[in-house]
DNA sequence: ACGGATTTCCGTACAGTGCACGGAAGGAGG
DNA sequence: CCTCCTTCCGTGCACTGTACGGAAATCCGT
């Protein structure tokens, strides 16, 4: 009978099995669970169980993958809430940005490589840059205000990560972590203060860092606001 | 006669061609040439007139490779000056930093990947730390101005050096550049300003979020220093 | 209904990588 | 002279990105 074609449910391509969102979203994965170095085509193909030269039916390069892999989790972050003032908007917003990059912690290596062209990080940068604009803020201080912002962030979670990574592999780095225990104690030992370093740590630095940056913002707006 | 062993001017068994230190600035000179995607050990090799292997007499990997590179170069960077005001003194050392940084423009990428814990840098950290703890300012506020001047100058320079690498290929990513600048003329449109990037506009732009910075720490240093 | 054209999939192959291993060259110490 | 020990490195292996060409399945014009 030649309707049985109908019930022959996956002889060969009907519908196309991948597709460029099936592929970026596997992407983004591996990239979660074995970071930038275990990244491979040939793992990614394995984890869509499809042959490996098939992706390059809808992609034109490892390049291209991390890009839109990249460009992908940049929507996770979203746009800045519409109220509040503007501190406490982009306080917000930077505070997620980063919950969203330590999420990834292969964003920064790739940030640092490639250029963040992807619509998702241009819409990101727009809404900050609409929320300094709408206080009054105008070239050159606005951009730089806007660049200062983001590379602090980049630049926080990026030590940020690399020092959890260096810190939770087992011994082989005992001796690094112990060589910049000791640089830290001396630090502190000076000012008698005492030296640890956890999630909180980090989680009030970043805020510290913040409140530093747009404390030099406040001054710039032509008027005062709360 | 047993003096004449205070002749051998060479060390122990023979006068090894290879050291360390010269594993160490060929690996400088390849990166400084070819960038991190085109350095590999056996392009090392070549460039040391050496056969692959035998760097391995000297050096444990290849990430150990990178990892002395990159605080070799650190030590270009030099100490901050003694005097002047701090801000002046800050002042120097971040725009020194980031002239070293613009001439190995592989160093964010590696920052990204690997923690910061050679001599160099930990000493660089170090003088930092002591020019803002002279003005009186004590920790936590001390850890987060160092962490966010360090982080800032990290960020920006990575920023700036993926535009370069972005705009001087010559015509692939064509395309790419044409999405950013019209971006940043949808920005700069809104608000009557020419969008115009150069060398001048990136020094000018570092230097406006760098006080950005030192006016938020100025404002938690105990006493007004001019 | 049939014969091409097109789309999807992928096996094979090639040039390149980091590095483990084992061996050769040659001076040093006995 | 023999032996050890340091330096050097050729070979090999498992792995990478991707160019190429072919096979299978669907679509389309007739």
């Amino acid at each position: 009978m030649p309707e049985s074609i109908w019930f022959r449910e996956d002889a060969r391509p009907r519908r196309p099995r991948l597709s460029r969102e099936r592929i970026v979203t596997a992407a983004v994965g591996l990239l979660d669970a074995e970071g930038v170095t275990g990244f491979s085509m040939r793992a990614l193909a394995a984890r869509l169980q499809a042959g490996t030269m098939s992706l390059y039916e809808y992609v034109r390069s490892k390049e291209d993958v991390l890009d839109l892999a990249l460009d992908e989790v940049f929507s996770e972050i979203g746009e800045p809430s519409a109220d509040g003032t503007w501190r406490e908007i982009l306080t917000g917003h930077l505070t997620r940005s980063r919950a969203v990059m330590r999420r990834h912690p292969w964003m920064p290596a790739l940030i640092a490589t490639r250029p963040l062209l992807g619509p998702n990080a241009l819409a990101g940068s727009r809404a900050v840059y609409g929320a300094l604009a709408r206080e009054g803020l105008r070239p050159p201080e606005l951009t730089a205000a806007i660049g200062t912002l983001s590379s602090y962030l980049y630049g926080f979670v990026a030590s940020e990560n690399t020092w959890w990574a260096t810190v939770r592999t087992p011994a082989a780095d005992a001796e690094l972590r112990a060589r910049v225990t000791d640089h830290l104690l001396a630090h502190e030992a000076e000012l008698g203060h005492q030296a640890r370093v956890d999630d909180a740590d980090f989680d009030t630095h970043f805020l510290l860092g913040l409140n530093l940056i747009l404390d030099g913002i406040a001054a710039r707006l032509p008027e005062d606001t709360p």
